[in-house]
DNA sequence: TAATTTTTTTAGGTTAAACTAAATTATATT
DNA sequence: AATATAATTTAGTTTAACCTAAAAAAATTA
């Protein structure tokens, strides 16, 4: 019924569904970027996904993906998020290493490998970054979040999230103690250069407007 | 320095290792047969690792791995094997459905990913299929087994492996309780059908001649 | 040894996925 | 609205990996 799609198909899929889900446009140019190809190449396998109804196109429309698209998606997604959680939990990778494994282990074709993971793992809610684990049937929860530069001054926030996923700021965060869970106390925003003050661990810290834009936090009462 | 290889390249190698090691004539048909390709598929892609130097072709003349070749068939072999462990021990597969999904996963390029695994793992020694695991440089336990047909009468014997790998023939041993570690003592050869007459947890069996010499053992004192 | 069969190689073609450069359509600016 | 700029598509190549059919070499058998 379903011809099994190609690792190049299953990519160009995902980078669509992350640009609708996420950003606003979605482009031929920006998957194009998102994937690191040329935007030619994106047109012509743009026209092959809509053949195969994983996706609507229109010339010089852009695109929307189709339910199955959207599912198919999904399934991806939660491949690379759980085996995050792997990788992180059982392998003892650090958080800002996981992504590039992550992105080859998401096209292993098993069914049942997912499910005996996802098993194995304890069903986990959350990938190492924060971001939520689609479940069996696509569910997952939502995360009410923001970044720390929406936080009102004076008030308190638990880190849950990042919104950049390179490995430069992992690795930033990581060194500053901002990691996922930790709370914090937001307590003012600097007018000349965005950057906001805050405490972590009874310590007053500083971090910058590009950081305070990345790093996601929840409010918490206090 | 060295350019990576193509999932193709890799089976390529890892067919001519296994028919090196294992089989006598390592010829184009062979390979072709092995990986289900045709002749000519074949010496294509033996001109192309003859180029990188893994193994040197002479036309008409067959092929021999290089040591250069050998060590990277052998780092191919290591990943799945280690692969096939994880998913019996930790993810409770059967022994006979791990091969599709391990032919798969051993292609992941992530030198940190095996060391990682392998530690996790606890450094396993053997496979599910009794079949040695090399370890990061290489080195491998030698496995001196014989198949039960080779086995004199009246020899105890600790199952230790299987020559043939197919799903079909584990479903059939399993079913037999004949599992890597149980011990059987070998009574007699049967002249007419070449069938053996086994002892088997206090009871007699008889297993065909094909399962007696797909079945790998080690003889023990008694 | 000569003839036949088998194995291997060559020649030429196909497909998927990329690319560059040129053409086309859409958007933005005066 | 006319023009300039940007985005998108088309046309035509390239590469890796496969294929079939035909040619060439090696092995086998009469």
């Amino acid at each position: 019924m379903m011809s099994t799609l190609s690792i190049s198909e299953e990519n160009y899929l995902k980078a669509i569904f992350h640009l609708y889900t996420h950003d606003a446009g979605i482009g031929t140019n920006a998957i194009a970027h998102h994937l690191n190809t040329k935007a030619a190449s994106v047109t012509e396998m743009i026209k092959k996904l809509a053949e195969k109804k994983l996706l609507t196109y229109e010339k010089y429309q852009g695109v929307v993906p189709t339910r199955k698209g959207f599912t198919l998606a999904l399934g991806i997604v939660r491949k690379h998020r759980l085996w995050e959680y792997f990788l992180v939990e059982k392998l003892k990778f650090k958080w800002d290493e996981v992504h590039d494994i992550a992105e080859q282990l998401e096209h292993i074709k098993s069914e049942r490998l997912v499910e005996q993971l996802d098993h194995y793992l304890g069903f986990p809610k959350l990938d190492p970054h924060g971001d939520p684990i689609p479940d069996k049937e696509g569910k997952m929860c939502a995360m009410n979040c923001c970044c720390v530069s929406d936080i009102k001054p004076n008030s308190n926030a638990k880190i849950s999230g990042v919104k950049n996923h390179s490995p430069a700021f992992l690795k930033h965060l990581e060194k500053m103690k901002l990691t996922i869970g930790k709370t914090v106390k937001v307590i003012d925003r600097n007018d000349f250069d965005q950057s906001v003050e805050l405490v972590l661990n009874h310590e007053t810290m500083y971090i910058s407007k590009e950081v305070a834009e990345n790093l996601l936090v929840k409010k918490i009462k206090g």
